[in-house]
DNA sequence: ATAAAGCTTATAGCAACAATAAGGTCAAGT
DNA sequence: ACTTGACCTTATTGTTGCTATAAGCTTTAT
């Protein structure tokens, strides 16, 4: 029993066989002997120790080559060092992996946003929260040109958020303004592009839009938003409200949404106001 | 400017171009056009959208494959779905690297504990808290035999730790009991083998080692540890002591610590006394 | 005309194995 | 002695999402 094969050694060791053949390649655990004619690896119950140590420095987040100079040099210092790093690293991937987790939440909720969204034309007066966004100043009014102008503003605001360190899961949610000033002689001149954010984006960083009252007119499709911001804007007469702010045009994306090959997107226009 | 070369799709994305020929390659974003005397490739701004979705279901952790099927189908049951199941799936990811701290935390004090132990031979009077293990019966008695029948008995500990779910890592600290019974007369009959363990292990799975006053000696071979153990034994006869309970060898192992490719240990061996 | 920048394909590498194929060896039973 | 089945061997490919390199062609600017 002092012999064991490949296959014994495997089972009572719980590895696979072609695991003990890659750590023998790799030569971080040689069997004591090879059969010179038909190639048998033998191994020596004792070898256990070694594999014992291996499969712990793995369990601790060690790689194999990482493994081999250790098990080679039996620097203790290095080990010890090599830990405390880990351990450092770890709350870095805990913290990432909470940052993803909010990430899919807000998927998710964006996603059910979407889905419960009233259907193209519906107009709604709705009291919405206060809200974070991620601005960028664009340099040139998309709407005096087309999408492809709209898409060169975007990435720029990809790259700046980049810059900043911002998460490309905010992406999903985006807006651009028009201030009250232009606003209310329907001057459509876009101020600023931005993301949504939450509580998780450096207070610096960020901006905030008031909570409020809002009217709001739901679209299907990029070149009605200029007509259906007008429809929002009569309505508001008609209603004899009072124009409060800047008007917001917030993208709300169903998450796989790509009509032939562009951008397929669904907007929520909205205009705070007051009520007299 | 509606046709960009591959290098400048790059830039305005902050993604490499070996990125994009990739994902040419797998088919998941291609170029609008391809010259077919040159190869080179052109793409439409427009692709920005879809390469922003990949980016996007990207950073929420999809795989690029499951990318290219969501991409051609549309099929927002299925993402929701994936979404869903991946916010299952990191966080257990969370709890798995939680314990991994936790292992690697107790790799470094069990490592601490080591390099300030006192030397071979030294006998200590020490109180020593309340501990858990996690414990083996042995089916044989491996102070009749060598070190092979040990090294068999600790294969059997840890096949039975992997199919209860125990972490390898516990197993870095492991110990043997001798009964009260056997040790008052000196027969050295071991009944269990065991490993200390932390308070994550269920509890059904564990026992617990009252906390006490113990004489202990340390001591660093393995074919020493009988003689050392009746050392501590006379020494209790000197002293006047009356033992307490049952005999325990524990391991205290030093990280890479292997000597000649057999397992080079340190015992601390401690045997509960009552002072008169 | 020439150089620099930009593009092409093709190949290898990463980490730690798992899967497969094609074939040789061992132990037990008949 | 022979067969069967379990066990062993090497070699190759695949996994994931790229990055790096080499060798060579194209475009753009001077």
């Amino acid at each position: 029993m002092d012999r064991l094969t490949i296959g014994q050694m495997s089972k009572i060791n719980n590895v696979s066989e072609q695991t003990l053949r890659y750590y023998d390649k790799i030569g971080i655990l040689k069997p004591i002997e090879i059969d010179k004619f038909t190639g048998y690896r033998y191994y020596s119950i004792k070898q256990c120790a070694r594999l014992d140590m291996i499969q712990y420095l793995k369990s601790l987040g060690m790689q194999l080559k990482d493994i081999e100079v250790q098990l080679k040099t039996y620097d203790t210092k290095l080990i010890k060092s090599f830990l405390e790093e880990k351990s450092r690293s770890i709350d870095a991937e805990i913290e990432a992996l909470k940052h993803q987790k909010n990430a899919l939440q807000r998927a998710i909720s964006n996603y059910e946003r979407y889905e419960s969204s009233p259907p193209d034309g519906t107009i709604t007066l709705e009291y919405i929260e206060k809200r974070w966004i991620y601005s960028y100043k664009m340099s040139t009014n998309f709407y005096d040109f087309g999408i492809e102008i709209y898409e060169e503003e975007l990435r720029k605001l990809k790259e700046d958020m980049e810059r900043n360190g911002l998460r490309q899961t905010y992406f999903c949610n985006t807006g651009n303004r028009v201030p009250y000033e232009q606003i209310i002689n329907r001057d459509f001149i876009s101020s600023d592009l931005f993301v949504f954010v939450d509580e998780n984006v450096p207070e610096n960083l960020i901006s905030t839009i008031k909570a409020g009252t809002y009217l709001c007119i739901y679209c299907s499709r990029f070149e009605q938003e200029i007509p259906y911001a007008n429809r929002l804007l009569d309505e508001i007469s008609d209603r004899n409200y009072t124009i409060a702010g800047d008007y917001i045009c917030e993208v709300i994306t169903d998450l796989p949404d790509l009509m032939n090959g562009e951008r397929g997107m669904f907007f929520k226009l909205q205009i705070p106001v007051r009520i007299t």
